[in-house]
DNA sequence: ATTAAGTCGTACGCGGGTGTACGACTTACT
DNA sequence: AGTAAGTCGTACACCCGCGTACGACTTAAT
């Protein structure tokens, strides 16, 4: 029978280099969330594994990375996937924003690691799958009239990942009080999805 | 008589050393925002002046971005301060925004670096001009009627700043084209600032 | 129980950026 | 014309993070 298949390609791995890897994947999201130039050492350390040990798994400091942003964002997305995108376009908007908060309030921090270390390809292709849900979310709003259509798709789209950060950023400044944001997010972005009134 | 004063505080300077003062600024504006992570090397050499020589005017890499971060900010609140917030709150707004976006397009990247090497308390000081400008003018579209009261002032200026970063963000992608940026912007915020229909 | 896979710690070399010391030279002010 | 201020380039010491080599040890799989 075939070794367990944890998440990502430790096929054939053995048992407690298994552990390790998730361990370190999880102790480097804790790591780089807190300080985004957080060292190979102290992500180590916190992992509870040699500094070596690490670099058995992860050539370098950017696969480290790559690795760790591209389990988030598979992830992110199996989340996603379990919304319901039908009925009323503006209730499913709804739902997936507040999804969507959910999982931007918790990794926030670990995009901006990966846009200073990762080639942007890399980071737009791993946005794609997000990006479409909502995309097809817009077209069928259009379609019924109760989205605006004279602003480009793709910046409805771009407006849904602004407005979430945006309420990430207050909240951790202290001028947005928690149990308030997926309120603030909700209406402002269906005010801006309205068709104008004119 | 007292010697030119330029900007901040090279009051007494020699000439030729408030010249190479406002290169080095220059320099350090354009390496920077083509790169955040440039050289003092390179920067100094873009100048047109010796790495020594820019340690003799600015004593550290944080004390240059600082210097430089100021600097902008101080013309830009200057030339927000020409703005003419009358009238309808409205089309104030839409004044105000358009010449925000005109700053923000030109500086954005220099706001990534310095959140990076000065402590947040200074972003945010720096900040504090423009803020409180919108908050002015939000506080009088609210009591004429015209601008939403279900959510928090801040957050509504928050959402100036955001938008308009967004909106740049989009250009650099290729997903915006420049000129339809004001009235992108434009649209989306008149929108998000209306009155809620219901 | 044997073997292979994994781990450990220490230590080293490398590269790159920072900030400073020095002495000679050039430029600006009066 | 003289003096102080400024500039130059080279060179150096320093720190820090990365990636690797080595040998000994411990753990998991059959």
């Amino acid at each position: 029978m075939d070794r367990t298949t944890d998440a990502v390609g430790q096929r054939g791995k053995r048992a407690d280099a298994q552990r390790n890897i998730t361990a370190i994947l999880d102790a480097a999201l804790e790591c780089l969330v807190r300080d985004p130039d957080a060292n190979i050492a102290e992500i180590a350390r916190r992992a509870g594994v040699g500094r070596v040990t690490l670099y058995g798994h992860f050539s370098s400091r950017d696969d480290l990375i790559d690795q760790l942003f591209t389990r988030t964002v598979d992830r992110a997305d199996r989340a996603l996937e379990t919304v319901d995108l039908t009925g009323d376009p503006r209730a499913a908007l709804s739902r997936l924003v507040a999804s969507s908060w959910q999982i931007v309030d918790q990794f926030r921090h670990l995009l901006d690691v990966a846009q200073r270390s990762l080639p942007p390809a890399r980071i737009r292709a791993a946005h794609e799958g997000p990006m479409r849900r909502i995309a097809g979310l817009i077209e069928r709003g259009r379609a019924e009239g109760v989205f605006r259509t004279d602003l480009p798709a793709t910046w409805l789209v771009a407006l849904v990942h602004t407005v979430v950060h945006a309420a990430a950023d207050e909240l951790s400044g202290g001028r947005l009080a928690e149990q308030d944001a997926p309120f603030v997010i909700d209406a402002t972005l269906q005010a801006a999805y309205a068709p104008p009134a004119g």
